[in-house]
DNA sequence: TAAATAGTGTCTCTGAGACACTATACA
DNA sequence: TGTATAGTGTCTCAGAGACACTATTTA
């Protein structure tokens, strides 16, 4: 018989922040060896028979300090196999996201997007790597953009959610007809509540029911 | 200390044969219970430490009969982890895409990509969820292309293999400029040798030396 | 010359990008 | 009325798709 590797499982969490109006990333605090003291994204060793889902929801409940009903939406990334890559001993780490609600007295240390502090073991290589997966994935994986957006937001927001995730600001106009194209999303005629500076209040998008998260 | 997962890692192989004009998939008859004399899709467990490059390898070598030479390029496609799709206990499935060269005298059943029969354990599964995956990779994903087509071919072959991926044959014109816009594929002014049934002679394509396969 | 196959020129349609212009709020 | 924000109409350009037409071989 194979002694067989040992599985990790990493997650990416990811929560807009309407305020930072930015896409922000969910890391803590290591509390053990390796790394103790150190930056890293929430993971936990898989158990036997355990789903993904649920060991990224441990890991983001566990590591993090959120509560399970925060968890949105989850979903895989890729696989590291780098036998080099957790000092103890070769582990294979399967790289998922999440997203979060706003939460409520975590752990977390939450950092935007485009700006990730350094982290433990090949977590800055995880991120990396993730990240244009993640940018692929909004307007295109529709629990994805749900979780990250929840149920209801205006254009403004949606055009922050792009930018940290892709790097570029879409024009408004043409944001407008990639959403229109999104399966479950629809344009609203209900006007957001006005705004702190003045301006135009703006339009609300709405996911239907059976696509927007609890 | 938590009781770790086992991990096996499943190969899609991929072949395109000229002759059957199509993309052909190896699989090989169970030697083994469970699925004893079924069919299903190379896999091995994964060995503590082992890399999936090597894994994949040796899948295609032990479980096909394939020498290790005739691997052309490997890749990931996603990770199954429903816990009772091995009888056996609860075990997580990697799964992985190889292309491979024409073998000589190996043990492997070769079908057609749209033609795949019913396969063991969850590997139809596996199959039907992966196809779309495959298809995207052909023509953007240059070794993955490179590894199925080899150094040289004609358009009428990557007609061909267009159409075992995506279900469609695109027209010659429009696919020739789908290919010119892939890195390292290069238009040759030189002639494939004359068909067996009359026609004009096809042009060459070629890879360049960094990209083609050995 | 007919049949079989290969290759090209070009029209159309769609979607991304860009931008000027209009609309609605607060001070 | 000025500033700040939001939303729209439309032009342009690139790429996918479709197709008619031309080219080169064997029988």
């Amino acid at each position: 018989m194979i002694e067989s590797t040992l599985v990790s499982v990493d997650v990416i969490v990811l929560r807009f922040d309407p305020d930072a109006r930015a896409v922000l990333v969910g890391v803590a605090s290591r509390a053990q060896e390796p790394f103790a003291g150190e930056l890293a994204l929430p993971g936990v060793l898989l158990a036997r028979g355990e789903r993904l889902r649920d060991a990224t929801t441990r890991a983001v409940t566990g590591k993090l300090g959120l509560a399970e009903e925060s968890v949105t939406a989850t979903g895989q990334l890729t696989t590291f196999d780098e036998p080099s890559r957790d000092p103890r001993g070769p582990t294979l780490s399967i790289a998922l996201w999440a997203t979060v609600t706003r939460p409520t007295g975590d752990l977390a240390v939450w950092r935007r997007l485009d700006d990730v502090p350094a982290l433990a073991f090949d977590h800055d290589r995880i991120v990396a790597d993730c990240r244009p997966l993640l940018a692929d994935k909004l307007w295109r994986d529709v629990p994805f953009t749900a979780g990250l957006l929840g149920p209801e937001f205006t254009t403004a927001q949606a055009l922050d959610v792009t930018e940290s995730l892709t790097g570029e600001r879409p024009y408004p106009a043409n944001l407008g007809r990639t959403m229109d194209r999104v399966p479950g999303l629809e344009r609203t005629s209900q006007h957001a509540s006005a705004l702190p500076k003045g301006g135009r209040p703006p339009l609300v998008w709405r996911f239907s029911a059976g696509v927007a998260p609890a």
